[in-house]
DNA sequence: CGGGTAACTAAGCGCTTGCTTAGTGTTGCC
DNA sequence: GGCAACACTAAGCAAGCGCTTAGTTACCCG
């Protein structure tokens, strides 16, 4: 009884539904949820109006996928910056870093996850939000193992890792591609910043 | 010629242009300004759809009239709090404060201002822009003559003021009045955290 | 070659949108 | 008292919205 492929409706066709991801994001990300038409998604994947529905049932659920996966990606992200890392100057270097790229890099996904959730139903916001409270942890327990080992000089956990995401988040704010730093540049100066921000030394020299 | 009154359309009635304007900022943070309709907004200040347009021309006329005069508070709070203080440390310590409370306490005002103004026509956005660029500059100046004096140490003037403007910014973002922390705190937070990234020593007990 | 399936389009439906129009009640001035 | 000026409403219009329906094309597997 098993179909000889497996379950189809994670829609198998990977480019259109890429296109149409692509063009959601931008147009998401320059006009936000409500100003974006599902026309101008369409017409942005190069396909009549209607054909959006073959792979989406509604703006919603486009703009949910959007937004899990960006969250998701990032996630991992950050998960994959810090692993391997002993030195908690490091892993707050690398993770700051990383994060403050992917907000430059992916600025139009960035915007979109930073944005846009809001317009998400309550089910699917409250799955997203999921997702932000690990990365908040993520960022908390990096600051929490530094001061356990004194590598840190910090007042208030909750307080540094909130204003640490503030500058990473806020680079999908400002950042366009005219700008002349590259996302790496970014990542490499809030790192700096961040160690200064919890009473760390850079690496010397 | 002259009338007896002065130029009445800046809207001399104060009260029902002040509550469209609440109604309008308070739904615009919330729903942002494409998924606010006029009706919302006549019906939170408690008039019929067409009331609002007795007072405003446009929706969007709405939208920049709240936007310039959110900037404008902002940067005169900002000089306001600079003013009379000589020292770089308490100088850049009361920008910070100020500017970050006043996105916590001004929070649906201070979304409008860093999230809607996309949703300008170029030539209100433009007028914006320049009074964001005074904020921008009035903040490296701080900078700028805290390093002139020494009291600064700061890799970068640019970068280090995007990172302190992320961090008042973002706030807007993140704060919701059912927080613990008020307003005052927060600023008072974001000013230790301000004295550390730029390197100056917190003013000793 | 025939038949089922999936991707896609042309057309359009019902609804909501920003905004207008025509009219009403109130106020203040001569 | 007369009347213009004003703030406001009831009703509604044209346009645009998200999404559906009915039908066409392309392709895969026997």
């Amino acid at each position: 009884m098993l179909p000889p492929t497996p379950p189809r409706y994670p829609a198998r066709d990977a480019t259109t539904v890429d296109r149409l991801m692509r063009a959601a994001a931008q147009a998401f990300a320059e006009k936000g949820f409500h100003a974006t038409t599902t026309r101008d998604i369409a017409s942005g994947a190069g396909l009549s109006p209607a054909g959006v529905y073959v792979h989406f049932g509604s703006k919603e659920e486009l703009l949910f996928n959007l937004s899990r996966s960006g969250h998701q990606s990032a996630l991992q992200m950050l998960r994959a910056a810090v692993e391997g890392l002993e030195a908690p100057t490091e892993r707050l270097a690398a993770a700051m870093q990383q994060f403050s790229a992917w907000h430059a890099e992916q600025h139009q996904l960035a915007k979109v996850v930073q944005y846009e959730h809001q317009h998400l139903t309550p089910e699917h916001r409250a799955e997203v939000l999921g997702l932000r409270k690990d990365i908040d942890a993520l960022v908390r327990q990096v600051l929490e193992s530094g001061v356990a080992e004194g590598a840190f000089d910090v007042e208030d956990i909750g307080d540094t890792a909130l204003a640490l995401l503030s500058m990473a988040v806020d680079v999908a704010r400002w950042y366009s591609p005219t700008i002349k730093r590259t996302p790496r540049q970014i990542g490499a100066t809030n790192a700096a910043l961040a160690l200064r921000l919890v009473g760390a030394r850079p690496t010397p020299a």
